[in-house]
DNA sequence: GTGCCTTTGAAGGTA
DNA sequence: TACCTTCAAAGGCAC
């Protein structure tokens, strides 16, 4: 895997890695032959998917030759580092001048609270500054906001796991964020546009810390490798899930967290959105009492209970009424789903698209398109989510949220041959399978003649074989 | 107003 | 173990 630096210590536990690569038949330890030669196969791969986009002038370096160029990144990553560290010096002011926290303590830990986000948000251009995560409202004058970081964010001693310099991003792919983004939301944090539901504001229990919220005593046996702490730098740091995990600010119940969601859930959402640090270097600070972790979402869970009540509140046992206080915990999202969400503004504006079946073909072939490097960023990411999800979420199962939606027709579509049956991730070219229902959706794209795909530029042939 | 479409990946269930 | 099903995001569209 490209992104696991063995030295580091920084990736432990990236077996489903390095499965999701090796169901792509592509094997983390391979000799340099076997390097080559899938490196042709992956440019075969590649410019065949890429006969789509290759004529568009934005893609001229993006040829089927043996090297990939880093798509969007690159050029944000400056940006983003003089953005970084612009907001570091305003942490540090504000630390400075409040005494909220120490930063022997603090150092390195991703996430830092301040008093008033606000008054940082109000430093000019730093009203971007959580901009991917904040949502509109989320930030009020006298709310003590968690402020997120990521580690490189801090110049932290002890460090050195952060990331292997040979790494393909300097900090940690992860930590970028791309630029193109709208202001309003995150590609990486659905945490915030999950629920609009706010939950009453806590008093944090004795045993945490007046000032900070947090707990006095590290957990140093659940910390994270993502999280990574020196043991000899700031191993008595806390650990920035640990204390979300056993001892819970708020009071996750050592069972897990359906026992007591909203005293969960109030403890989740600033956890979340810190821990999501996932995928951003800036900050992500929702109030600390009121929004939820992304994940639970509310519309779904209330739209049942409606429904549920509608049918008959005597025959609401006691169960079921537990059951429907229930949030709606969202899955923790995959690494394609990551990726969608980082580049669906892009292929919206370079395609003038804005349906999302057709911008989801777009992006799902150049997700094949991508690198591994490339690609390992959201394995990455998504494992970071889920990693996340499981220590916010403990008791919950994907299971938890089957029949939550309403069951998708499937007859909708002609079916595939019996034998050997194409399923959408090894179906032929896409176009192939647009149900008529899409491609009258975009008949102003489909030539009458070629029936092609509402790609943005060149479409593939419909004949064209697809991995 | 609700579900479908469309993608990949994760996870649970079943044979 | 292999295969199948469901869900996660997104927003236009059909009903």
């Amino acid at each position: 895997m490209p992104q696991l630096d063995g030295g580091g210590g920084d990736d432990l536990g990236a077996n489903d890695e390095l499965i999701s690569f090796k169901d792509e038949g592509e094997q983390e330890e391979k000799t340099a032959e076997n390097v080559s030669s899938e490196r042709d196969l992956d440019d075969v791969k590649s410019s065949l998917v890429n006969e789509t986009e290759n004529n568009s002038s934005s893609s001229d370096s993006e040829q089927a030759g043996s090297h990939r160029r880093p798509q969007h990144h690159i050029p944000d990553w400056e940006s983003y580092v003089r953005q970084r560290e612009f907001v570091a010096e305003a942490l540090r002011r504000q630390q400075h001048d409040s005494g909220m926290f120490k930063a022997s303590l603090y150092a390195g830990y991703p996430l830092l609270m301040i008093p008033d986000l606000g008054n940082l948000a109000n430093l000019g251009h730093l009203g971007n500054l959580g901009n991917p995560y904040l949502s509109p409202g989320v930030l009020s004058p006298g709310t003590r906001t968690y402020l997120q970081m990521k580690w490189p964010m801090l110049d932290v001693p002890g460090t050195s796991a952060l990331k292997d310099p040979r790494s393909p991003s300097p900090a940690h792919m992860s930590n970028k964020v791309p630029v193109v983004q709208h202001s309003h939301l995150s590609p990486f944090s659905p945490l915030l546009s999950y629920s609009p539901d706010r939950f009453p504001p806590q008093t944090p229990p004795p045993h945490l810390s007046a000032d900070t919220g947090l707990p006095p005593t590290p957990h140093p046996a659940e910390l994270s490798p993502y999280y990574p702490l020196s043991p000899g730098g700031i191993g008595h740091m806390t650990h920035p899930l640990g204390w979300l995990q056993g001892q819970s600010m708020y009071g996750i119940p050592a069972g897990g967290f359906r026992p007591s969601y909203p005293a969960a859930l109030a403890m989740n959402s600033s956890m979340s959105s810190f821990v999501s640090s996932r995928f951003s270097p800036h900050m992500v600070p929702p109030p600390q009492t009121s929004v939820p972790h992304s994940a639970i979402v509310s519309t779904a869970i209330k739209q049942e209970a409606r429904d549920s009540n509608q049918h008959g509140r005597c025959a609401v046992s006691m169960g079921d009424r537990e059951e429907e206080k229930k949030p709606h915990v969202k899955k923790p999202l995959n690494a394609f789903m990551l990726y969608m969400k980082e580049q669906r503004p892009k292929v919206v504006a370079e395609c003038t698209l804005k349906e999302s079946a057709a911008i989801n073909q777009i992006l799902g072939r150049r997700w094949h398109t991508l690198s591994r490097e490339e690609q390992s960023k959201y394995y990455d990411m998504a494992r970071k989510e889920r990693q996340l999800h499981s220590q916010l979420y403990p008791g919950w199962s994907a299971r938890d949220n089957y029949g939550k939606r309403k069951k998708r027709k499937r007859d909708g579509r002609p079916e595939t041959a019996p034998e050997g049956q194409i399923t959408h991730t090894q179906s032929a070219a896409p176009e192939e399978h647009f149900s008529p229902q899409l491609k009258k959706s975009y008949s102003h794209l489909y030539p009458p003649i070629n029936d092609e795909l509402p790609s943005c530029h060149a479409p593939v042939p419909a004949s064209l074989p697809r991995h």
